[in-house]
DNA sequence: CTATGAGTCCCGCAC
DNA sequence: GTGCGGGGCTCATAG
């Protein structure tokens, strides 16, 4: 089966209700319609589309009081109603229909997978107890444990915030509620530690770990080198 | 200044190395180029493109050992490198350059102003402090008190998950820290109150006030209908 | 410039 | 289906 996408250049106008609401003015853009539902509305500026629905949507085409054509993108809590002013194009090409998409290098799944692998990044005697672990609050990225504590819990990011640390916060004090009597302690490695995420780690006495940019890296040595605060 | 958009269809592949590593296979695809340095490539589905980079990136143009051509996107942190393996069609067209976008309705913000001047919805006798009021945690969307409570802390969502409840929680606490001998209280203030973030306030005795999704409409009676837990 | 938070965030995965 | 968290999130705004 062949897929195909619909490129309509045109000058338009938009109206779109749902989870919120927006009105977009008549002016010229480009219109991408895809075979599984999705559509958007792009300018001659950014990444993101003016306005843009998911997959599953329902096209019913129609015509306004002045014959101009309307667009009408239906699902089951939103839709978005363009209206067509003046066509400059409306092109329908073939495209791949197995396209594999991107493959990823460098997620945080990844690190975690590799730290799991090198706890030694974390200082001598660090022994893996769980990828995973669950809490109350949701699961902890890395359980371990170590000779002077029963429980290090540490969350890993590629980009640490301050929201980091109070996820830790939370993993730490579930952790201490189901073990009253055991020792725990909450660490944070990530690859780019911002400073107010530093700064709160430091006031919580949580470690901080950096990871070298270069982990994926087989030639570069570690060395233990990690970053303590 | 007239702005334009390239659009290519083409069997393409591409490489990203920035903030990850990502690389695509060759496949038909739509690669849409702006004037502002923005490039994307989307596939037959989703609202998303499977490679992108933002605006004020540098474009080269080379040709690998086949001829093919190959486009290198540049900028400070990140580098988009597409080859065109086979080209469908490469058509530049113009745009208006002076789109002034979306017009939104029913954002947070338009919300949080509304709850300012409809502080029934919280009770009566509730008086408004300040609208973002700073803590060392972050502004509090709006600060109010009443006869038998100093401050009220008040978190407003389109939407809450837990992580409101997280947030309610720091800044009650900030407050309390700053002034030990007040009476705070906590509430959330949200159009949709997910089970989760409800179920956490219970827990910690914040408030909930489900604002009614018809909140801008002006026919519509409030009554101080607001649902407390 | 960086830091912070909203967003129609999107998206995949688990339940 | 809904909940939850990652993402190259993007984008605007404040400092």
């Amino acid at each position: 089966m062949i897929e195909v996408m619909r490129i309509i250049t045109a000058s338009c106008s938009a109206v779109y209700t749902g989870r919120g609401n927006t009105t977009l003015p008549t002016r010229k853009r480009v219109i991408l319609i895809k075979d599984d539902g999705s559509v958007l509305i792009h300018n001659e500026t950014g990444t993101k589309p003016l306005n843009y629905m998911g997959a599953k949507t329902v096209l019913t085409v129609k015509e306004d009081g002045e014959g101009k054509q309307v667009l009408m993108f239906d699902s089951r809590r939103e839709n978005l109603t363009i209206t067509l002013h003046d066509i400059s194009s409306d092109t329908t090409i073939p495209l791949s229909d197995d396209d594999p998409g991107l493959e990823r290098d460098g997620t945080e799944s990844q690190l975690q997978e590799w730290l799991a692998e090198n706890m030694e990044v974390f200082g001598p005697d660090h022994e893996l107890i769980q990828r995973e672990h669950p809490t109350l609050h949701g699961p902890v990225d890395l359980m371990a444990k170590r000779g002077d504590c029963d429980y290090v819990v540490i969350e890993v990011k590629r980009v640490a915030t301050p929201a980091a640390i109070h996820q830790i916060n939370r993993y730490v004090e579930a952790v201490r509620e189901e073990f009253p009597d055991a020792t725990v302690e909450g660490v944070l490695a990530a690859i780019d530690i911002r400073p107010k995420a530093e700064e709160l780690a430091l006031k919580k006495s949580f470690k901080c770990v950096t990871i070298p940019a270069t982990w994926r890296d087989p030639t570069e040595r570690l060395d233990n080198r990690a970053v303590e605060l």
